[in-house]
DNA sequence: ATGAAAGCGCTAACAA
DNA sequence: TTGTTAGCGCTTTCAT
């Protein structure tokens, strides 16, 4: 705020009319319409209104003709309070997301958005800023707004913690962190592949001292990274050449570049968790003055929509964001209908090989 | 769905575990816990539960005390339907970005959110993707919610519809476009300055020849970029040397470059929209083997985290996107409370000077 | 400082 | 196919 005083400048017109008029409108057109408004203009009851407004059946298609205009004529909209308490049900969706400000959440989100409002859901967004204690807080916040289900995506809490801040709710979708199928639906990412895929492009591509960037120790996701890794670097007869845990994001990511460039300088080929922590390491390279990808390859996860804008444009891993968003939406509304109990989908990433190796 | 199909291995596990029981939990434990039961067992009657749970005052610190306790052992959970439907009020704010998947606006969000959540708000997301009948649609669809307020960034609808679209709600803050104070509060970007400022820093460093890559035609921000390049530019004596007008996109940014290019190949700096656009005409530039910033100097608006990662790093004039949001929400609430009326705030930007002129 | 009664607008359950 | 009755859980209003 501080900063704001300095840098802004504050115009702030207060004007005192009507001051007295407590939350005055420009207009306040029509007062309320409720059901039992349309009910009469319909010269039907209340009740026969809310059947033909939540398509139940039940009604002649004259009667239903009817309802229809004369609700439209009145421009009735719904009370969803009154809905939600007769009913218990919100059509809304949480969805939990550890940092909005990450370009890889903004496409799940788009996806979910899109699937909720053709199914008639809402989405409430929540913004866990990568800290897990705020994450179980905010399972619990979206209890509170009775949302129908949720969403999380990389989930960070443990096992244990997560399990029990879920239970509570309806209905329950992770998207990459795994989950027994009661807990939660899951949309996961196989990273172990994904990485197995990295390996094997870097090894052809005839780099054989490989460091890794790891990301956030917590992250599910890191993990399954990290045993694909291994696993095919021992294929290969190699073994990591140097590893480091750090957060997503590219600020992050450099000082993590350059800890390793320091500690290892001989390596020639970097693995990232994310495209963020690329980016990250591509500036803590440039500013070493070691090129890329002619001394060190780059590789990194996830194809956010900066990874080709760049130069050199990056390597990485693409996952289909959006369509995880909206698989997720249709996993979840599916397991609060309990029309079927489907667990999981499992989303293989595409290797995009672009100029950083 | 076909490419996923093709790209995705998809592994669906359906069980048919206590597939009779409807809505099943892991755990239903704490049923339903009503103020109903708060109040028995602190003691009282419901409506003291209710002022001292909206600290409303009027209750002794002892039975105060009682209560609050009682709610927390039982972990009582007002249900908002109720709340909403007799006092009218959601706590719920609606926020229209116009696309989400810019990183311009997950700045805003989150500042946005950190207020609201600080005031006891939640943010309804609403994303329009840069078009303006869906940017009718989802205000009215707010309205359906029920949002006590609605923060709109950007809007694109003329003024007529924009002012009838926002009168139904019952206040309304815009971000980056002027309305009558009756209509709602707004939070500008003072893009005027700012881009005066911008053609002084081109003209300093030498450039005569200056091309506009012009954004969104009904883009209010636009429509001030150019007047102060153009006042500006008349100072020194100098006229714009082509403009184009385009989608606030990476991608349609490096098209409308490429044009601008082709028509007017002797241009000497560019100054763009947004970063996005910019970012997009560097590719362009880059395509056609001219390079930044010795041949063409480039300079964009908004300063997104992308900017300063680019090599060479975008020049760019930074808005306080975070502030923005949340000064959007304390505005709209103190409307929402008539506290007073208060009506706009002007931010202007910041120059930050990097390597690409 | 506290409580009783009423009702917000809708839909579930039961008639007819 | 349609209507009646009741009540979801809270807060407003009015009383004490």
């Amino acid at each position: 705020m501080v900063f704001l005083q300095i840098v802004l400048v504050i115009v702030i017109a207060i004007s005192a009319i009507r001051e007295t008029v407590p939350l005055s409108r420009t207009k306040e057109p029509e007062a309320k319409i409720t059901i039992a408004d349309v009910a009469r203009a319909a010269g039907v009851s209340p009740m026969t209104v809310s059947r033909v407004l939540n398509d139940q059946g039940g009604a002649s298609a004259e009667t239903t003709q009817r309802i229809l205009l004369a609700a439209n004529e009145l421009n009735y909209r719904p009370n969803p309070f009154a809905r939600g308490l007769r009913s218990d049900r919100s059509r809304t969706i949480g969805l939990l997301v550890p940092d909005i400000t990450n370009p890889f959440f903004p496409e799940v989100i788009r996806g979910a958005e899109d699937a909720a409002s053709a199914a008639g859901y809402n989405l409430l967004l929540s913004n866990v800023v990568e800290n897990s204690k705020r994450e179980g807080e905010l399972i619990e916040a979206l209890l509170r707004h009775r949302v129908d289900g949720i969403i999380v995506c990389s989930a960070r809490l443990p096992d244990a913690a997560l399990h029990k801040a879920l239970a509570h709710h309806r209905a329950a979708v992770l998207i990459n962190r795994e989950a027994p199928p009661e807990v939660a639906g899951t949309i996961v990412t196989d990273y172990e592949t994904g990485a197995s895929r990295a390996i094997d492009h870097l090894v052809e591509r005839g780099r054989r001292r490989i460091a890794i960037i790891a990301g956030p120790r917590s992250s599910f996701g890191g993990k399954s990274r990290l045993v694909g890794i291994r696993k095919t670097l021992a294929v290969h007869g190699l073994k990591a050449h140097g590893i480091v845990y750090c957060d997503p994001t590219a600020a992050i990511g450099q000082t993590a570049a350059a800890q390793l460039l320091a500690e290892t300088p001989d390596i020639d080929a970097l693995v990232c968790y994310n495209d963020l922590n690329a980016i990250g390491a591509m500036k803590a390279c440039r500013a070493a003055g070691i090129s890329i990808p002619e001394q060190i390859a780059l590789i990194g996860f996830d194809d956010i929509p900066a990874a080709e804008l760049l130069s050199p444009a990056l390597t990485t891993l693409r996952v289909q964001k959006r369509e995880m968003g909206e698989e997720a939406v249709r996993l979840l509304l599916s397991r609060i209908a309990t029309k079927n109990r489907q667990h999981g989908i499992v989303i293989v990433p595409e290797l995009i090989v672009r100029e950083t190796t």
